[in-house]
DNA sequence: GTGGTCTAGACCACT
DNA sequence: GTGGTCTAGACCACG
């Protein structure tokens, strides 16, 4: 499991674990009963602290995603949990927004920003395959 | 200038005033030497501290977007901020990513997420005439 | 009598027009009993408010720079108030540091930093002639 | 790391930190990824509020200075920022300028402002060895 | 009236 | 422990 933190990105590491992991999820990387290293081993493979990663798990407990076995470790769920049509475009809406916003600020047109967008697509459609 | 705030969202909300002034310069709601209200007006009219205002008109200027005059007020700035390619395309890089990651990972296709930054940026198009 | 304001500087206007009335005496493009532009005069030349001058002129008179003649409008000095070696040094201080630091840390080297004020300076002389 | 303050001069004090910490910098007294004191730190230090550090801190953040992990404190940046040469001439421009018109100013000749800032770029120059 | 700075003290998020 | 945000209230400088 190869997880890439960017710790100068002002996002917390933790929630760069808990996205990384939902995105391994979303594109089944990771399958029902997968088991996820164990909180140490993260921890000393991304050279951080364990508390950090303990937060990023009971994170992703408390959304479903993960269920915890005591003294075996913890596994991706079998059903992926749902998201109301609602709180997705919310959360996509904000990311719309931002990018639109700031790309014409910066002098882009709507066309160069769609073509950006439209490359980046492109680019993660191809290492999903 | 109408700014709405969301205090329950966890956003900082010197970051939702900067995210929202930026908004209406981009769609062109407010233009180059337009005064910004007061410091005092807009943290009396949004019921905030006075020194959370000026945190957000501080990025703001640190950005380039408003100039201050002592003992006058805050305007906008009538020229786009110079900004070198490289930066740019980095700044631009930042949100392209993030709204492509975003999307799919909430199981958007790549259709999908391209016709909402497309409708964005439409309705921005659209203020802005 | 010639005054530039320079209204995006941050500098303080009356403190722009104290320094360029003070450079004026020193370089004897004003010299003793000169009469200085009225203060109703110099506001409308200059687009500002008259307690701005005002402030100013208050500020030359107390530095022993200009006096006042009721009715009749302010001039110049004759005799140069003189400053003390070591306050000049210390005014003088302050600016060599920040020159030397920002330059250095912009990434020129002394050479390019030297050659910057010699620059400088000849432009200056040229003008006093 | 010593910070001297001085708290009659009329120059805010966050400024003045601002300023020392550049300092350090170009005269390698501080390199990168050396920490900085902790905001909490530096303010009990310095018998100041520890806003006003945050306002120092910004300010070198904001210059490229420096850069903050949450939890972890506030280092210095490797790389010098990059800024285009037109900025930079005109940073540096603005310095020589002001350090010019005080020299000059003050009775100082053409001749005696250079070796003062050519002693002042001396100093620096040794205590980066 | 405007913005600029500072204090004292609080609560939260992150590691 | 670290930094991040916010409040309440004060005083100063400027136009």
């Amino acid at each position: 499991m190869y997880i890439h933190l960017n710790l100068s990105s002002g996002a917390p590491i933790y929630g760069q674990i808990v996205d990384q992991i939902k995105y391994m999820v979303v594109s089944r990387a990771l399958v029902g009963d997968d088991k996820l290293p164990s909180i140490r081993q993260l921890a000393s493979d991304l050279s951080i602290n364990p508390t950090t990663v303990v937060k990023a798990y009971d994170e992703l407990e408390h959304a479903g995603i993960i269920y915890r076995r005591r003294g075996q470790g913890c596994f991706i769920n079998t059903q992926v949990p749902s998201i109301t049509r609602k709180e997705r475009s919310r959360l996509v809406g904000e990311h719309t927004r931002s990018l639109a916003v700031e790309g014409l600020r910066l002098g882009l047109s709507s066309q160069e920003i769609l073509s950006a967008l439209e490359e980046e697509l492109n680019n993660i459609e191809e290492k999903r395959k």
